[in-house]
DNA sequence: TCTTTCATGTCACACTTGTGTCATTACGGC
DNA sequence: GCCGTAATGACACAAGTGTGACATGAAAGA
């Protein structure tokens, strides 16, 4: 057995949990950095009981953050032409960064303080945050897989990790000083060349293959 | 008269300041995010007077990050063919976050916190945390300038801001999971695949100009 | 030397974060 | 239905963050 879930008063449990998520994620939504006592007042949930739950504000507003962002991930109907595939997929991203962007620094936050070299003693940090960006990407360079092959895939999808999502953001706003069109036309030209420079790469080390690639 | 900089006892002022960002840059260094308690106690001087430098705990660690972080940057001795440069200055540069990662981590965690929508009340909140980042940058790229022209200079600038330092790290690192080698090959990918790019494209832009450059 | 500033220290206050302790209430099993 | 336990509330506490208000001592300027 491993987690007594639907033991005893699970029912007042979970709804206990899910509202104080769902009330800090308005509050997100909102704008704000909510305080601990914020969420509990709001949710007309004592303080302490917040604390029941989530052993810090932090892990309470992580997942209130990721709940928040995750309904948007909706399926972008890419085209076929893959050149086209890539400023769909850029600008759908950082426009989601854009308007998810405390809950999402908020996970930045937290994620930072995860220096992966030493865990820290019996803490039990489940790290949260796995984004979808991942997915997103991998959905979008699919045609490209075949022609590059999985481990050059591979990189590339890593190397538009970089240029993708609310860290790209954070750099080109907080370092750059740029505004929102800017940084979004930045990580689309830096998203193009790589592809392309992939791409090329690849027809540089099959010459073979370049003729061939008329088929279907 | 702007500000009033050497008046009155400017050298204790100056000296008072210094010793709190140092010392903070000390406890940094030694893997706490000391709180302004502890950096004032260490620096034997009072608190109120550590908020009376810094008007937040975060101010004060940015600068101190900052200050730990600056004397590792040398002039790396750059060659002079470009694309020898950038594998050079990736290396480095990440290199150099991997050994003030703790620090480094730490800055993140502030700035991510700076929601640039709404700036809050009367705060003065100057943004610390320029990183010299984008200084190496510019500068491994100068003999690419005249070719680029400013704007699209400006534009690689950026981009390759996205491909190295700690948020490059974290991603790759958090969501992707790789190595510290990896890491540094996929990054260094990434900056010459974009620094191709960029110059091809400006060949293709002005290829009046192409004859004079004879690289294969 | 003697004021006059100015940097600092001291004390205090409102607010927040976590945590511990104990009482109360209401749900679930019988 | 009753009872026991589990969820919650009510306080309390230590520590930290910023921020006032006022005292004090030392350096600057005459």
């Amino acid at each position: 057995m491993n987690a007594g879930e639907k033991q005893g008063r699970y029912r007042q449990r979970a709804h206990t949990r899910a509202l104080l998520v769902k009330t800090a994620s308005e509050l997100i939504q909102s704008g704000q950095i909510p305080t601990v006592t914020a969420v509990a007042e709001t949710a007309q949930v004592s303080r302490r009981t917040a604390y029941r739950y989530f052993p810090s504000q932090e892990q309470l507003l992580a997942e209130a953050a990721i709940q928040s962002a995750r309904p948007l991930v909706s399926n972008t109907e890419f085209p076929q032409d893959l050149t086209a595939r890539i400023p769909l997929l850029v600008e759908t991203v950082q426009r989601f960064v854009y308007a998810n962007q405390g809950a999402l620094r908020a996970i930045v936050r937290l994620t930072a303080e995860h220096v992966p070299g030493r865990s820290v003693g019996d803490a039990d940090h489940f790290m949260p945050a796995r984004s979808n960006r991942i997915e997103w990407i991998r959905t979008a360079l699919a045609p490209a897989r075949k022609r590059l092959g999985g481990k050059h895939f591979e990189r590339l999808v890593s190397a538009l990790s970089l240029c993708v999502g609310i860290e790209s953001v954070m750099v080109l706003t907080n370092l750059r000083g740029l505004p929102q069109k800017e940084v979004t036309r930045i990580s689309v030209w830096a998203a193009q060349t790589l592809v392309a420079g992939a791409l090329q790469q690849a027809e540089q080390r099959l010459p073979s293959v370049r003729k061939k690639r008329r088929k279907s």
